[in-house]
DNA sequence: CTTAATGCAAACCGTTTGCATAGAT
DNA sequence: ATCTATGCAAACGGTTTGCATTAAG
């Protein structure tokens, strides 16, 4: 976990001024390197740790962050933004419909054939977006789903 | 084409009653087959085609299709959904971020990773979502960019 | 005739923005 | 001292919903 003075070096780096949002922002992600979290959830967060930041600032910072490259953006779920911290290297994402587990992978077959289908079609590959949606075998993945069932008896 | 009397037929095969909002907006579906319209696109060829579909109904019977099968639900751009008709062989979407032009692609190298690293991570597979964004080659592809550029006076 | 579908307007919800104030350099 | 960042509340934009009305079977 980097230290406070890190973080503050690493605001700097990305021509970011060093503010205490800024700071506190950094921190919560960082303290959930293997979360993907929305506004809100980093918001409560802060809120939890006795950091009185507004929601505003939250989207306005993960704005200016993700600019910077320092976060990634993903949409999981329609309607819904989550971040994560930017990781050196590449991965995409695997999502469990039942229990909204999150699993990452890299997959280089994958990625050539990206760059050879988009080259074909006349394309200059910039980014791509790209989730896999499915069931998990985690033991505990049922348990959560029943829980988030309102609707019907699970059988 | 499909004729009148056929996509009545398709709405009662999809267990939906036959309603006179239903069968037109299944007709500007096909009539842009190659298109992805948005709900509001939809709902503006109405009008134009003179039938007076309120944009909630339209939005209603979008998800009744896309329930039904009949449709499929994108999300090209983040905050902005885009249906097109279900064809019968899948593919992925290929988007200019310059123009927005579409290029859709079917890549069974992909498709077959998707599936193994799918099982290698104790997954079973349901869904994907696959969008590759970059920039195309075609000739009026920056006049377009031009053209939608609001910032700057029209005339 | 009964039940489901539609239109309208209001609600929704995640996100953005205007403006006055506080804070960083 | 200057200029940017923040907080708050109000606006936004795509989508959904409640309810009275209309149309399908």
């Amino acid at each position: 976990m980097p230290t406070k003075k890190q973080d503050q070096q690493e605001l700097r780096d990305a021509g970011l001024k060093v503010t205490t949002p800024r700071v506190k922002i950094l921190q919560i992600l960082e303290q959930h390197q293997n979360s993907h979290l929305s506004a809100e959830e980093i918001h409560n967060a802060l809120l939890l740790a006795g950091d009185d930041v507004g929601l505003a600032t939250v989207y306005r910072v993960l704005t200016q962050f993700e600019a910077a490259g320092l976060i990634e953006k993903h949409h999981f779920t329609e309607g819904h933004s989550v971040f994560e911290l930017a990781s050196s290297q590449h991965h995409d994402h695997l999502v469990c419909t039942d229990c909204g587990y999150i699993e990452e992978f890299h997959d280089s077959t994958i990625e050539k054939q990206q760059e050879k289908i988009t080259k074909q079609l006349g394309f200059e590959l910039v980014n791509h977006s790209h989730y896999l949606y499915g069931h998990c075998t985690k033991k505990n993945c049922s348990q959560k789903a029943k829980i988030s069932e309102k609707t019907e008896p699970v059988d």
